[in-house]
DNA sequence: GCAATAGGCGACAACGCTGTTTATTAAACC
DNA sequence: GGTTTAATAAACAGCGTTGTCGCCTATTGC
């Protein structure tokens, strides 16, 4: 009855995958800064020196992290990759994207987190999937006739996703049981889809305001962002 | 010549404030997390016994940092609190208050952070006094004419503020030098007055949502948060 | 089968931070 | 003056992390 340590079996795929599951579940649980390699390791049940092989620093696990995060984002706001492509603008269904996203922030705050900040840190964020996508889409979308004048959609894009994976944060604080908590997650979705849809301000209420924004002579005019 | 480290002339209000300083300093640098008492008492040419003496503990000091943070944030977007007060909503200017808080949120992008990432996972943010005016005031405004109905202020006051202070790590990710970070602050401030202009989807176009975002029969009815 | 490869393991040394404690000094306050 | 107390110095034990070894051995590929 001796307890060997028994050695795991020589599989670097799996031996990586079991080391970024434990990455996820302490990122999920304390948040990026709370995170060290060592810890890992031994939630992982893996000796350090082998968590060491895999991710050189701790940096390249987070990375590696918000990678799977942004695949699962992808997944669980726009479906299937592979059908994705096909579908075109004008037939999303923005409230169901809308909570889809909202939900899938509540139950993993401190992994959107993580995968935000490494984004919006990211000198090139087009490299990341899920980005592309939604960035891509409000871009398509701030293309087309359905849409207000003059979006800047990456600015758009930056704000819709900092309130939708902050909200949690506060929502977490004031949220007494689960039922609560998915009260709150429908509050933000009815709250950012009525900004969507009309903003928070009336502008005949506001003349100046309506002059400063409108960018361009017409209304539909393309804004110009490279203006010295 | 003999420099004898000259002992700090005792004043617990100084040095106090000696601490604090340097806090923010390597807050502003490394974020909430890449700080320690240690490194902050060398900074501050204090001893660390001293630091520990008016600061128990590293989270007391990153709150007293928060607190502090909260003040100027005050200062730079409201103005003097004391004449504050007596300014009514309808004769804010919205634009020019948009621009403070993003120039500002460019200028501190980390203790900004620091501070709403406090305010958030506080279970009474009531106690802050910047998130007490802004949200107040945001509430204030939605009960005006000027306002677009079915407004929850709350959720805004969230997302508004997320936007502001995470646009900025975008920003710094991607501006050049100091010219262009100034751009980008103005982008988002447009971006922002836009949207609450307008909104970002033309409501003609969404039947559907409109109908779920209309909360009560008539359009200038409260919305209800308390029903189960 | 057998050897080479490399995945996985255990141990080492070094470092930095945390808290806490002691004793000492010197300024400030009455 | 004498008391109070802020500020300093020094040392402690304890913890967790970082890197970097060399060894072991299962797997792979011949």
């Amino acid at each position: 009855m001796v307890e060997r340590a028994k050695r795991r079996p020589r599989d670097p795929e799996a031996t990586r995958e079991v080391i970024l599951e434990a990455a996820r579940t302490l990122l999920a649980k304390d948040g990026p800064e709370g995170i060290s390699l060592s810890e890992v390791a031994h939630l992982a049940g893996v000796n350090r020196g082998t968590a060491y092989q895999h991710f050189e620093t701790r940096e390249k696990l987070i990375k590696a992290t918000a990678d799977w995060v942004s695949d699962k984002l992808f997944l669980a706001v726009f479906g299937d990759p592979a059908t994705v492509g096909e579908r075109r603008v004008e037939e999303v269904d923005v409230a169901e994207l809308t909570d889809r996203l909202s939900d899938f922030a509540m139950d993993n705050p401190e992994l959107c987190r993580v995968w935000l900040m490494q984004l919006l840190a990211s000198p090139d964020p087009g490299a990341d999937p899920f980005w592309r996508e939604y960035c891509g889409s409000l871009e398509r979308f701030a293309a087309t006739e359905m849409a207000a004048p003059d979006v800047d959609a990456e600015v758009l894009a930056v704000i819709n996703l900092a309130g939708a994976f902050l909200w949690p944060v506060w929502a977490r604080a004031h949220a007494e049981g689960a039922p609560q908590r998915v009260q709150l997650a429908r509050r933000f979705a009815d709250e950012c889809l009525r900004l969507s849809l009309y903003g928070s301000m009336r502008p005949e209420a506001f003349p100046d305001v309506a002059e400063r924004v409108a960018k361009g002579p017409r209304p539909m005019s393309r804004r110009g962002r490279a203006d010295s």
